[in-house]
DNA sequence: CAGTGGTCTAGACCACATA
DNA sequence: ATGTGGTCTAGACCACTGA
């Protein structure tokens, strides 16, 4: 059973009531005072029991509900919704998504060098046109297949010697203390260069998923900025969206 | 300046007052009546042109908010959508993705029915196969020109009457308290069938991106299993991708 | 300052679910 | 029949914007 503590409902407070409402009731769901499937006190009980009127326990429950905490039902009750699976679109590199498909990742290195970022790169990546960058090409491999051309650059700072980037380029990163935690993804379909039908294995003109990444550290400065090219007929991007919210409000809490 | 038609509202409609605002006013930006950047009459001074109470033209407000085609600015005032932000994977339908990218959406109707469905949608959809749903087949448009094709499933429950869907599916299922909250998509780079390119004004093998989704009501019963064949010339898809890590620390932050 | 959106209330009636 | 969520009202006060 939901026990609320008035105490904390505090009208003088600068939060809106039915804000702090909400918070109350998320905080009782994250320590599983109430659980899945449970059924939340009806909206006049809660009224009641903050001594708040209904509407406002409304606007508090409809918050949650864009979140995604709870879910209601016309004459029957609101409900702590079933918890939520989550690792559909995870930042992570070449190497630990094959893993995690159960395909073996491999290499075929083409380029690895160091120079002076393009005006591409160092709009990409925040940088003025003297700090240097390293650029890996490679031919990504799953069981042995060709699966994708996947061309990164990052700023040298980051990185060590060149060579410390063996097969998995996060990993390299996240020895140097630098993994990114978020990444901005673009996809595209498109069609196979000839160039890239070749190392590909595919006829010309077979289909492409090409994706552009720009990867970052907590503090939002750029690490990473990787163009792909993947072949169609091998791969797929499986991601998960939501109705906002949630994100928003972990924000204003973290301030 | 912006006249209500008095007479389109009517209490003894079953659409709630809220959604019949909504729409009058969605109409009237749609015709150009009210232009970027104008200011909506004031909430009070709505109220009043349409003899109902300031609670409820807020909340009409509301929706058109949440659809991006109104921004609010605390004491001053409520204005046309003034800019569109493309915060990264949203779950939102064409017709607001559209918005978002600054282009007018529209729609060619292929199909409408309601029928059974197929093990493929039974199985997406997690229904048997004697419970009806409701298909929708459109070619989409971007300022008019064609930008995919659209091939929607929905359980006929989450719906009234199959012609509530005009243009918007997603609108069609918020009026009716539907409106899913999570959704998972799969993306694929491919060809363009024959049909496919002649619908979309393609040559025959352009680069097409299909989008698979399905969507889900807050308490996880699927709603809505959609397949979308996108032109890979005109169309990108954007989303942010974050490490767990990542969300733990700010879970742990947020308490 | 006047006008705007932001919040809140107490009470009402309806539509739906469940037993 | 009872209890639930869904909608709606009229009026109030606060916080902010802009002239």
């Amino acid at each position: 059973m939901l026990k609320i503590d008035r105490q904390r409902i505090d009208a003088a407070k600068p939060t809106p009531l039915y804000l702090q409402v909400a918070d109350l009731i998320r905080d009782e769901i994250k320590d599983g005072v109430i659980r899945i499937g449970d059924a939340l006190p009806s909206e006049r009980e809660l009224s009641d029991m903050v001594g708040i009127s209904r509407v406002t326990v409304r606007k508090a429950i409809e918050t949650l509900l864009r979140e995604g905490l709870l879910s209601r039902k016309h004459g029957s009750g609101t409900y702590i919704a079933p918890r939520i699976e989550q690792p559909a679109a995870l930042l992570a590199g070449f190497t630990a998504d094959m893993r995690n498909r159960g395909q073996q990742p491999g290499s075929i290195w083409l380029e690895r060098e160091t120079g002076l970022p393009t005006p591409e790169e160092a709009l990409a990546l925040s940088l003025s046109i003297d700090q240097p960058i390293m650029r890996f090409a490679r031919v990504r491999t799953a069981n042995d297949e060709p699966m994708a051309i996947e061309r990164a650059s990052v700023p040298a700072r980051f990185l060590g010697a060149i060579d410390d980037v063996s097969t998995s380029l996060y990993s390299a990163l996240e020895a140097r203390g630098c993994r990114p935690v978020r990444g901005l993804q673009r996809l595209q379909a498109s069609l196979a260069t000839p160039d890239e039908a070749a190392a590909l294995s595919l006829p010309a003109g077979a289909a492409i998923l090409r994706i552009e990444r720009r990867a970052f550290l907590a503090d939002g400065t750029p690490v990473e900025f990787t163009r792909s090219a993947y072949r169609g007929d091998r791969y797929d991007f499986v991601t998960e969206v939501r109705d906002l919210a949630a994100d928003k409000r972990m924000l204003e809490a973290a301030k």
